[in-house]
DNA sequence: ACTAAATCTTGTCAAATGGCAAGATTTACA
DNA sequence: TGTAAATCTTGCCATTTGACAAGATTTAGT
């Protein structure tokens, strides 16, 4: 898939022919909307670049409210770290917001082409280290912006995520209430 | 030095020789109280093993506050993943808070080691999953607990911190001003 | 031990955000 | 297309947290 060559050649440039071998052991997968990628409690299993769709990373908190940790969108790699890697339950959800599809590997083959393909490694590592980096990115967000800032700068980034998801989702991604995000919008309508 | 030995075989077991050479490749070194580790805009080169002491990292935002991301303890790793890993100029500063004395070693010299010791190369996968998962987990506490349980759970689980750092540093790490922190306090006293 | 600087506490008031609930609007699907 | 469910907006009031400033306490250096 020409998609998941670009993005591969864009995080760590890999040889044509070696990544053409990576992108061999994935295989195409799709879900309706409302599927799980992957559930809490079970042991992550599969990695996946996303080729159409979105999906939404969650937890639920002690009051029972889902909390949005993320969201998945096409062009990007979807897994949960820590389950995946350190072959942990997840305390994590990923699901479905739209129908998507995906190229999916499952953790023994992509750890098999870890340890073949040096590059595919640097690839690996790239990914995680950006991936950390955008977190850490987030983290620091959320006590240096208002509400309002964290609002402007989703929708400056990603405003796709505004086509597809909710408001609720969208507001305990920002760490607000839907209440307090629908009147950031109305202030923000009136100027 | 026996407490770096046991935090690697706590990470990610290895054998002991190999361990051992790992080891041999980083030297002590030893900082003043306000030394630097890591000054923003500059490349990170250096990873320690913290043996000794306290640091800090922070940023510092548009409103010229200096905002804690974190607080480096002993027996465990310091470095900024980003800066680091991607070589790219840091946003981060991290500053000793005690006097400090770790085992450091250069961003060539672990690459070398990396690529020589495959058993190495996943500690490290491991520790950076590590910092990650950790990550996520500040992450969701920030949006799922109130300031005070947040304070709590620090105070249990890192008492150290708040023998080395003033209020402020912790207050920022926490996402609060230092007269919220010094409030939640007197509430917590007068139960 | 003395003094200056740093740190911590506390008061007052303002701003941001949440909880709850009702009503408006949109969406899904039978 | 019609209707129920889901989603979004809004009013009211309470709570949390912040900004600023003054005073108390602690720390560091001579």
């Amino acid at each position: 898939m020409e998609k998941f060559l670009a993005f591969i050649q864009k995080t760590y440039p890999i040889p044509a022919n070696k990544a053409a071998e990576i992108v061999s052991c994935f295989e195409e997968r799709t879900y309706k909307k409302g599927d799980y990628f992957l559930k809490k409690g079970a042991i992550s299993n599969e990695y996946m670049f996303l080729l159409e769709g979105m999906l939404r990373g969650f937890v639920t908190d002690t009051e029972h409210n889902e909390v949005t940790t993320s969201f998945y969108t096409a062009n990007n790699v979807v897994f949960e770290v820590s389950s995946f890697f350190s072959r942990i339950p997840s305390v994590e959800n990923i699901q479905c917001i739209t129908p998507c599809t995906g190229l999916v590997i499952r953790f023994d083959v992509l750890n098999k082409l870890f340890h073949e393909l040096p590059e595919f490694r640097e690839f690996g590592r790239a990914l995680l280290v950006k991936g950390y980096t955008m977190l850490k990115k987030r983290m620091l967000e959320s006590v240096t912006l208002s509400a309002e800032e964290r609002y402007l700068e989703l929708l400056d980034n990603n405003p796709e995520i505004f086509r597809n998801a909710p408001l609720k989702m969208v507001a305990s991604y920002l760490g607000i209430t839907d209440t307090s995000l629908s009147r950031i919008r109305k202030e923000l309508a009136q100027k």
